[in-house]
RNA sequence: GCUGCUGUAGCUCAGUGGUAGAGCACUUCCUUGGUAAGGAAGAGGUCACGGGUUCAAGUCCCGUCAGCAGCUCCA
């Protein structure tokens, strides 16, 4: 499973990385200065509106800046604009932006007299050699290493978007403090883009688009993070479904389908309960025996590979299943389709021996860029290692599932870049990160190398030499979930899908009545090649038949009237566009036939 | 799970403690229109669910469920 990821909270980093946000050349401090003195003057208009106010920390992040407060009583998102104004009140008052020096007891001193007790932690968690600094304009001052722009009356422009709950130190047994996020930019051009540019944002947002085009619901009555797949967007999944069969088959894979549960004692030896079992769903009795819904499908096919001995003549074995799995997810994670309680892996087991795994591995990595690549997704690759607790196996057998994963990224040419702790609870991995058309990242597909369960569950082969031997074990998934990856796809397209997976594909739509015959022979064309057509012959009028499939985002409209029937034509009309361009009919099969067979992104 | 917010027609949203509203979509009728909403009429509601306060609750209070932003988690 994957997720987005996080803004730095040290925003200084990724001062100028931010998309549309970069400052003008020229300026004298770098927007992430900017921002976090923003941070500053908001602490102080706050610090002036809410006596007894409690300060956490305050940085610059890639789109803006927050600070984290304890208020005294919890404010709301109508407080916001109280606290905007008061900032511009006080940016014309106290201009000038001093620093100050302070001995760590003066620091504490300062600290303590204002009831700072989040800055007095901060304070002490401050290297011995390093400075103690307070950055402030006015009365107000804030413990802080800087740097901050000279004065809080140049120009710049500043908006407060939204309140949100942040644990101190991101720690969740700590207090739950209240997070103010905002933004700020050098000039007010630069602020209005970026307002729009978030405001397009929501405009791609699955969610939306899936109402708009009827292609996706969850429902209370059934249960959050429970996905139903409607007709449009079943479209679309049987699509990349059969293209994904295809590439697999091509690469040697052999589907198999295990059951949705099993008794409870599978996943002790593989080892879920103990390490994975807070994401599985309890346990049901049937005939007085525990058994589980699966949250993986490893075990599974584990149970196939196990059902007769291996003959080292066998492998490498490659197995594929679209499988269900179920896992518990805080019901404050969900989101939409790209993160829910219910889904389907494209997932895959490769057993190999240590003499294939390299090869195993690169191979896989070959199959994602192939896939990614067919979607235009741009993808950074992670080297996620052993996490920190709840594992299994030796150090040395992590080290050496490593070491393939990084030399069959190598034999790719795929630069890794690094996890820390990132891995599953039996291996590390490589994970893919991709990006949509906003910027945001994403992790969808993953390779993970795994010596540990074919040992849990003795697993082995005969080799050549008549040994019994272990045989090592791939886990991959390319799409990941393909709830999570057609959500991420209905974003980087805004639902404006390639012909090829698009849920409707042509619109027939004639000028009058009299066109419906020409229309229907069209579709019935159309159908032969399996060309999903929605022929608009119901009364009605033109204009709009075209607005309905312009905001249903068919790639192709076809508008037919006396001329096109008498010249065998059509009037192509392409998503998005008010083009009108005339060909023939069989010239427009072409085309299609093109794009289809090509797996176009283009329409033309 | 936590902090804040939200839940009214299929969708988007108005609604001051006193008779449930609009636009779009839908149905029917009229309209035969050459490239992004033709006209009219009709139908559509357990105001998320359960309690409470009140003469009276869509509106106020409590709880539950679901959703939104974020945190934390997950991978």
């Amino acid at each position: 499973m994957t997720r987005r990821v996080q803004s730095s909270p040290k925003g200084t980093e990724r001062a100028m990385s931010d998309n549309g946000a970069a400052s003008q050349v020229g300026e004298p401090f770098p927007l992430s200065t900017l921002r976090h003195s923003v941070a500053h003057l908001m602490a102080s208009a706050v610090g002036k509106l809410y006596p007894g106010v409690q300060y956490g920390i305050g940085p610059s992040i890639e789109h803006g800046f927050y600070y984290d407060f304890e208020f005294p009583e919890p404010i709301t998102e109508k407080d916001l604009k109280r606290i905007e104004k008061e900032m511009r009140k006080i940016a014309k008052r106290d201009k000038e932006i001093v620093c100050e020096s302070l001995t760590r007891d003066e620091a504490k001193a300062k600290l303590q007299a204002g009831g700072q007790e989040y800055k007095v932690e901060l304070l002490d968690s401050i290297p011995e050699d390093e400075a103690i600094t307070f950055y402030g304009h006015g009365e107000w001052a804030d413990l802080c290493e800087g740097p901050h722009i000279d004065r809080m009356d140049r120009e710049y422009h500043f908006k407060l978007l939204n309140l949100a709950g942040a644990y101190w130190r991101g720690d969740e047994n700590n207090p739950m403090l209240q997070r103010i996020y905002g933004t700020a930019f050098w000039t007010k051009e630069e602020l209005e883009q970026h307002l729009e540019w978030l405001e397009k944002a929501k405009e791609s947002d699955h969610r939306k688009i899936g109402t708009e085009m009827d292609l996706f619901s969850v429902h209370a009555d059934v249960g959050g993070g429970l996905v139903f797949w409607h007709p449009n967007l079943g479209v679309v999944r049987h699509c990349l479904e059969q293209f994904w069969w295809e590439l697999h088959t091509k690469a040697g894979y052999k589907p198999v389908y295990t059951p949705h549960i099993s008794r409870e004692a599978l996943f002790n030896v593989s080892g879920h309960l103990e390490n994975y079992g807070e994401m599985m769903y309890s346990p049901m009795a049937i005939d007085e025996q525990p058994f589980r819904v699966k949250p993986m499908n490893c075990p599974g096919h584990i149970m196939i590979y196990k059902n007769r001995g291996r003959s080292y003549r066998e492998l490498p074995l490659r197995w594929a299943e679209l499988g269900n799995v179920y896992r518990y997810e805080r019901s404050g994670q969900l989101h939409g389709m790209l993160r829910v309680r219910g889904f389907t892996q494209d997932d895959a087991h490769i057993f190999c021996t240590p003499e294939q795994l390299a090869e195993e591995i690169a191979g896989v990595c070959r199959l994602t860029n192939t896939i990614l690549e067919t979607f235009g997704f741009e993808y950074t690759a992670y080297l996620a290692t052993r996490p920190a607790d709840k594992t299994i196996g030796e150090a040395e057998v992590w080290d050496r599932a490593t070491e393939a994963l990084k030399e069959a990224a190598d034999s790719v040419g795929l630069p890794l870049e690094l996890d820390e702790g990132g891995g599953a609870f039996y291996g590390p991995k490589i994970d893919y990160k991709i990006r949509d058309a906003f910027g945001r990242e994403w992790q969808n597909s993953t390779i993970q190398c795994d010596f540990n369960l074919p040992e849990r569950f003795d697993m082995s082969f005969s080799d050549a030499d008549g040994e019994l031997k272990r045989p090592i074990m791939v886990h991959r998934a390319i799409f990941g979930s393909l709830e999570r990856f057609v959500g991420g796809l209905i974003e980087h397209f805004s639902g404006n899908f390639p012909v090829w997976c698009s849920p409707t594909q042509v619109a027939l739509i004639p000028i009058r009545e009299e066109q419906a015959d020409y229309c229907r022979e069209l579709e019935r064309q159309l159908l032969e090649r399996m060309a999903r057509v929605d022929c608009m012959t119901a009364p009605g009028h033109m204009n709009k038949k075209i607005k309905e499939a312009q905001k249903h985002k068919v790639p192709f409209q076809l508008i037919v009237g006396d001329r096109e029937v008498e010249e065998k034509t059509v009037a192509i009309r392409r998503r998005g566009t008010r083009e009108q361009e005339v060909v023939p009919f069989a010239e427009f099969l072409e085309l299609f036939d093109r794009l289809v067979e090509t797996k176009s992104r283009e329409l033309r």
